[in-house]
DNA sequence: GGATCTATGACAGTTGGGTGACAAATCCGC
DNA sequence: GCGGATTTGTCACCCAACTGTCATAGATCC
C-alpha cells in the first residue's frame, strides 16, 4: 500500500487530510510539528511527504531541506499561502510540487500520481497506484476495480448489480428509494419499481451469507433499501 | 541551452511567455497549434513543453497524449481554466504540472527547475540502476525496454499491443473502459470499441497461459479491461 | 383478515464479448 | 523503389451471460 505521511499542525486540516487520503485508498499518517514528521520519515519512510509551510518549531522550508538531506521521496507542499515568494522558496529547498488550500483531493491524488509516474525509476519498483475500497464488514467494494469482496474472496456481480451496489455504498446508512435507484442506477425518470427488488434480490443472493435474513442489504418497508456496515 | 517550446494559440500570452523565459536564459520557440507543437517537437526536440488547454483544431488533452506517446519530456500545462475537473484530466493524460493564468515567470520556472531534478533522476541515475519492470505474477512488462516476458521467456508483442498491455499495467488492478483504452493507445476520440477487444484477444494469445480463461488480462463485462496479478 | 408491500423463480429477448477471416496499411531487407 | 512478411483495422457470426417482465408466494401492517 501507498503510505504518506502528513506534516501539518492545524488538527482539523490534517485529520481531513488523512480521511480523505485513506478514502482513496492511501496509507496515510500524519504529525503535527516538522520534527515529529522527520522522525517519523527516518523511522519508517513513506512514499510521499505532504507538509504545510507553516509549523510551530521547525518551519516547512527548513523541513523540507532536512527531509531532502537524506530522503528522495516526493515531496508536496499544501499552504494556505498563495505567494510567488513561498512558492518559489519551497520548490527552490526540494519540493516537487505546491498547492494552495483548500485543495480538492481529487486533485492532489492525481498530482501524487503525476509524481509517482517521475519518481519511479529512481528507488526500488513502481509502488503499484492504490486503489481505494469501500468496506461494509467482511464485505469490500473497490469501484475503481470492479470488484466486489466478501472475506477476501472475489464475488461475481454483473454490471447492474455492480452499479446498484455501488450506489448504496455511496450513500452508506442512508435509506434510497426505488425512484432514487431507477434514476441513479438505470437513468430512468419513470419505471418499474419492481425492477430494483429484482436486482437487489439477485445482489443478496451473492454478497449476503444468509439471503433471507440480509445484515448489509436491507429492506425499509415502503421506503427503500440501504446498504450497512 | 536549455530548450522549452510553448503551445498556445494566443499570440499575445505565447509572446510575453516566451520573452520571459528568454530573459530567463532559456531558448524559448512558440506554436500556435497542437499540430504546429508536435510537428516542432518531432523536428527538433526540447527539454520541456508548455500547452494551453483550449486550442483551435488538436485540443490540449490530446496534444499531451501525442506528445507524450513517443516522448518522455516534461509536459506543464499553462491555462485559463482552473477546475478540478480539467486539471485532474490534463494530469492523467500525462502532463507533469499545471499552471493557472495569469503565470509567475519566477514560479514557472521554479517549476520547471523542480521537474528537472525528477527527469534527470530517471535518465542519469547510474547505469547499473535496473530498469523499472511490472510484474504481474510469471508476467514482467519493462515499459523502458519494450519488452515482455512470461516465465523469464521473452514474448513477441506488436506496438500496439505492448501499448495496450503498458496502458493496463499502469492502471494495475483497475477497469479501464474501451474508451479509455482507444483514447489513450489509439489517441481516438471516437471510434469503433470493437477493435479493442480484438487486440486484447491477440494479447491474450500471447501472454496468457490459457487465453480462453484468462488469469491477468480480465474482463468485466460491461465496464472494461483489467490487468491484474 | 384484508390490503399493501416485498421476495423470488421462470422465461424469452437482448446485449456484449470472443474469434476467425480478410483486406488495407506498414515495415523491412534488398 | 520492390515484393514479401507482418501488423492493423473491420466485419460477421456465434454463444454465453444478462436484463426486464410477469406470476406467484410470502411478509407486514392495520
Amino acid at each position: 500500500m501507498t503510505a504518506v505521511l502528513v506534516i501539518e499542525d492545524d488538527d482539523r486540516i490534517r485529520l481531513a487530510l488523512l480521511l480523505a487520503l485513506q478514502d482513496e485508498g492511501y496509507d496515510a499518517v500524519g504529525a503535527a510539528t516538522a520534527e515529529e514528521g522527520l522522525r517519523a520519515q527516518r523511522r519508517d519512510p513513506a512514499d510521499y511527504v505532504l507538509v504545510d509551510l507553516m509549523l510551530p518549531g521547525l518551519d516547512g522550508f527548513e523541513c523540507i531541506r532536512q527531509l531532502r538531506r537524506d530522503d528522495d521521496v516526493p515531496i508536496v507542499v499544501v499552504s494556505a499561502r498563495d505567494d510567488t515568494h513561498d512558492i518559489v522558496a519551497a520548490l527552490e529547498a526540494g519540493a516537487d510540487d505546491y498547492l494552495v488550500k483548500p485543495v480538492a483531493i481529487k486533485e492532489l491524488t492525481a498530482r501524487l500520481r503525476a509524481l509517482r509516474r517521475r519518481a519511479r525509476a529512481v528507488v526500488g519498483g513502481p509502488a503499484a497506484e492504490p486503489v481505494p475500497v469501500l468496506a461494509f464488514g467482511e464485505l469490500e467494494i473497490s469501484p475503481d476495480a470492479g470488484e466486489v469482496r466478501r472475506g477476501g474472496r472475489p464475488v461475481a456481480v454483473t454490471r447492474t448489480e455492480f452499479r446498484l451496489l455501488c450506489e448504496l455504498a455511496e450513500h452508506a446508512g442512508r435509506v434510497l428509494s426505488r425512484q432514487q435507484l431507477l434514476q441513479r442506477v438505470w437513468g430512468y425518470d419513470i419505471g418499474d419499481e419492481r425492477l430494483v427488488d429484482v436486482h437487489v434480490g439477485r445482489l443478496r443472493q451473492k454478497i449476503e451469507p444468509d439471503p433471507a435474513t440480509p445484515r448489509h442489504l436491507v429492506t425499509l418497508r415502503g421506503m427503500g433499501y440501504k446498504l450497512q456496515r
